[in-house]
DNA sequence: AATGAATGAGGCTTCATTCAT
DNA sequence: TATGAATGAAGCCTCATTCAT
């Protein structure tokens, strides 16, 4: 099996499986389907992956990882409180348009890790929201946002989260107008 | 087949498969383990429902329909336009909570229904969206919220839907405390 | 699957199944071979048997059960140690015969039940060689044969087993000649 | 291909496959795994074999080529038909127990073979089994043996190639012992 | 001699569905 | 309504073998 984790080719593969898994849905798409996309014979998909189940692994952990460095560097360019804030949740619309597949699958296909891949993937999550609490806490000691035990934070994920089930990029809303409405809310602002 | 489709039998049957699908997903629930939880042999689930995907159907569709029924209810009580609000979150939340296995099955499945179901069912959602549609008008008029092309709407409903992902009813957090929070964003109010 | 075990179409597939495993071994015959002989498809298999290792596990334990059967009917009808001894043998000899196939399959394919089978055989293996221990200890109390550790136990043991690498019912030889001269080799006689 | 057929790199990779054949059998021990234990790729191996196949043929004919050897050289030393047959039985002990994994193939994997491999491997045995006969032979000349179409002969064999199934070198049981009591059994004697 | 990615046939097993009882 | 044996298509995965490097 190729251990290179990393390789361009295997890349290229994480993400036409993104798509299918996305499409049809991580059970109903079949390994000679995968294959037949990627351009090659079905045994040797398991060349590159051991399993199905370590392909739905990736395509997870791949889009992850990018979200996480995403929000890492957007929040390296904001100051205060409120442009991290909102330079997070731009980022976190970012990743949820640039890897969309990848996202979708994460939420629908959970289920279907392994409980050995599932641990993994939630430390990266984890990971990942504890940049929104320390932000949101920013705000929180600015004044910006209540203490709530972080119900504002976990309703304002859910509902970015949830922009993949109707955002589509090529309609009138721009994902800046998507963000700043999701900020304004977060703050307790209207634009009225 | 059983035509009496309200049966107290086919509900409690729909109930069951309602939990299975919720726990172990569509995909992954036999017709074998759907009978067996049943009580009654795989053979015999075809004098209920003609095929697996009617039993997936008929899940999402009652807790569509006991969606809609709560919240029409809710809204006979509520006067003002914030009152009708808030009385609609806490609506939602409320099926969302009562029949968490059944709505759960309809954000996760949604793709196994065919065509057919899938239409029939997508008229039973806009239906009750038009009901959050028509409220929040109500809302903009009173100049409580933006003119924003349903924009906070859409928020709003993703932020409630994904509260399956984390929230548990036996935790600290009420869900008239959810419920509260949700509007206060929505109208973009700050409790601070 | 059906579980009634000794049903009279279970011994039928555990027949030609045996049969198979002999001529083919049981790596190499495959389970669409074994529906087919059997006259059903691939997929019923698996109402009659869990696995396709479970098949072997049938093969095998109806031979020994056999095998035991016959080896304790033959004893009450004989009498002196050498009588008895000589009926064992024989029996053997006729079981080995009538049930070739599952004999065969138990010598070649034991590697290729599980470790819970394999215990379960174990079991009923070291009964059935309990029967010749005690056979044998008679033999030696009468001053037959001698205390040798079970040492010509184990070689007549092994030489009537190999026979069936070799032996054929249709040639010139009898299975009472073959019986014979097996428990004159273990006597230590010569007919000279 | 390497056509040396007798380089020392060649007989060490034989070694490694009887191992392996022997403890897990033919059908069931990979090209991969092969290649593992032998410290090369799988691609590799086919240099040194044409086929899988080839391996287990080579396995067998060199058990069998030792034995040969073995057999002959015992018989140089010893002059009378005792003799002689005591020291074929020590001999034919030898082989199974130095080159035991090769001979458990031999038995259990004969089938495996191709036709044409079995062919010459079985002109091998008939070879060896001659050597049995002469010996035997002599030994009915001298009135030590009955004239039994060679049932006594095959019955010894059998003893002595199933105790591959017993036999276990670290026990309390000597190899001589066991070549004088199988003698003894031959020419019809008792201890006693 | 060696590599190792790729092949592609084929293996075991599962599963929704049917149908005679 | 209920049963449960049978179906047969299809799923995931393995494996001996090849071939360009």
């Amino acid at each position: 099996m190729n251990k290179n984790k990393n390789s361009k080719r295997r890349q290229e593969l994480v993400a036409i499986a993104a798509r299918l898994f996305c499409d049809q849905g991580y059970e109903t798409t079949t390994v000679r389907t995968l294959a037949a996309e990627m351009g090659i014979q079905s045994g040797s998909l398991f060349h590159h992956f051991k399993d199905k189940q370590e392909i739905l692994f990736a395509v997870i952990e791949s889009g992850m990882l990018h979200a996480m460095e995403i929000a890492r560097q957007a929040l390296c360019e904001a100051q205060t409180p409120e442009e991290r804030l909102h330079a997070l949740a731009q980022a976190h619309l970012s990743t949820l348009l640039q890897d969309r597949d990848a996202h979708v699958v994460a939420i629908y296909e959970w289920r279907s890790l392994t409980d050995l891949s599932r641990a993994h993937l939630v430390e990266l999550r984890d990971a990942y929201e504890s940049i929104w609490r320390e932000v949101i806490y920013e705000c929180q000691q600015a004044g910006l946002v209540p203490d709530d035990q972080g119900l504002r934070r976990r309703l304002a994920l859910g509902a970015l989260n949830w922009t993949v089930q109707w955002y589509r990029p090529d309609g009138p809303l721009r994902p800046e107008d998507l963000a700043q409405t999701l900020v304004d809310m977060l703050l307790g602002r209207s634009p009225l």
